[in-house]
DNA sequence: GAAAACCTACCGTCCGGTAGGTAGGTAATG
DNA sequence: CATTACCTACCTACCGGACGGTAGGTTTTC
């Protein structure tokens, strides 16, 4: 039985998802988990506190994830694979959360803003380490590090914009694709002019 | 020596670009514009119709911008190519236009949304095109179309998050790297399919 | 002088948030 | 055991203010 914060918070999850935060009122959370407007304010000081507690949760546990999937991995490629399967991995299952934390910053104080983008900075940074390392050691092809994490990022987040749980195609098959497509892009041996196709 | 409407519009874009469709209020644009809120109404219907009237401005000529960009190639990869550099350019340019009809489909009348929908349909459909005859012909390896053709999309979107025009990277180089990435990541080459996915 | 462009003044509604109260449970006190 | 005290988790009722939008009059432009 879970207790009211929690619902409030998937309510919010729900209805920002949905709506956006700003097109979202309190008394529509309200009537979602049953109770009167009133009453988040017991759980909540603000409005703003809710969106920056999801927020918050999702980008620890981003990081979390990422963490946990690059343990044991040591060849640049294979720490490659693995951050994009995690991050591909996380968007799908977490659709909503990762939604809102990419779209609804502007709703944030400019403290709780700077706090978001500080832990979005050190994720990011993650990524960058794993380029920077595959271009130093010659397994990728030389890019502009900060400008790649920025597009593989990007390109990752795009199966949550679509995916459906309930859909044909598994999650781990989509993470797959995005995979493939970023190392293809990535891996030495393929620049300059067009190669020859290997029959 | 612009119109009333067009100083409201580009107010508008401003705003909405900033702060957000429902974060920004008429008199603000008003403001902004130095005029009164119920002046806007002279111009607009309604707030509702000043975004519409952004997001159809901007399919349609996204929509000729690439259309224009893509004639006189007629090789697949020199299709591919000019679609990226027109893709990324076009966001490059206007950043702003771009990120409201990206990000405020949420705002619109379900009519003006059904209709947006379609023309973004639409410019899906001239790379999905692009991709499957590529795919088709050989020259691109075997990938599943509609999703390579949102992860490709989505992918170029990156630039106009982070770009400053008068940074120090210049349009036209920065779409050049997009264009090699996604290059990369198509053409047939060496590279096997992907490895089993890692629980 | 008519039409176009803009103004002031106002509408009803909903917003985020607050004040103050209360039902029901727990814990300490005699 | 009965009383008092306190706490959690909600409630009803309300606040000032901002919202999108309108009515109707006034100025500017052709």
């Amino acid at each position: 039985m879970p207790h009211m914060k929690d619902t409030i918070t998937e309510a919010a999850v729900d209805l920002f998802y949905k709506k956006g935060y700003f097109a979202t009122s309190g008394s529509e959370i309200a009537r979602q988990c049953g109770i009167q407007k009133a009453s988040i304010y017991y759980h909540y000081p603000s409005k703003e506190a809710i969106l920056f507690h999801i927020q918050m949760a999702t980008m620890e546990e981003l990081t979390g994830y990422l963490r946990g999937n690059l343990e044991g991995h040591a060849d640049v490629e294979a720490r490659m694979r693995a951050a994009v399967h995690s991050h591909v991995r996380f968007h799908l299952n977490r659709q909503r959360e990762t939604f809102i934390a990419n779209s609804e910053l502007r709703g944030l104080t400019p403290d709780h803003y700077r706090e978001i983008v500080g832990r979005r900075d050190a994720y990011e940074q993650i990524f960058q380490g794993i380029i920077r390392q595959g271009c130093e050691s010659g397994a990728f092809v030389p890019v502009d590090v900060k400008i790649l994490s920025y597009a593989i990022l990007t390109l990752c987040n795009a199966g949550a914009i679509w995916f459906k749980p309930e859909g044909r195609m598994p999650v781990d098959a989509i993470a797959a694709i995005y995979e493939t497509f970023v190392l293809q892009g990535l891996k030495a041996g393929r620049l300059g002019p067009a190669p020859m196709p290997t029959g």
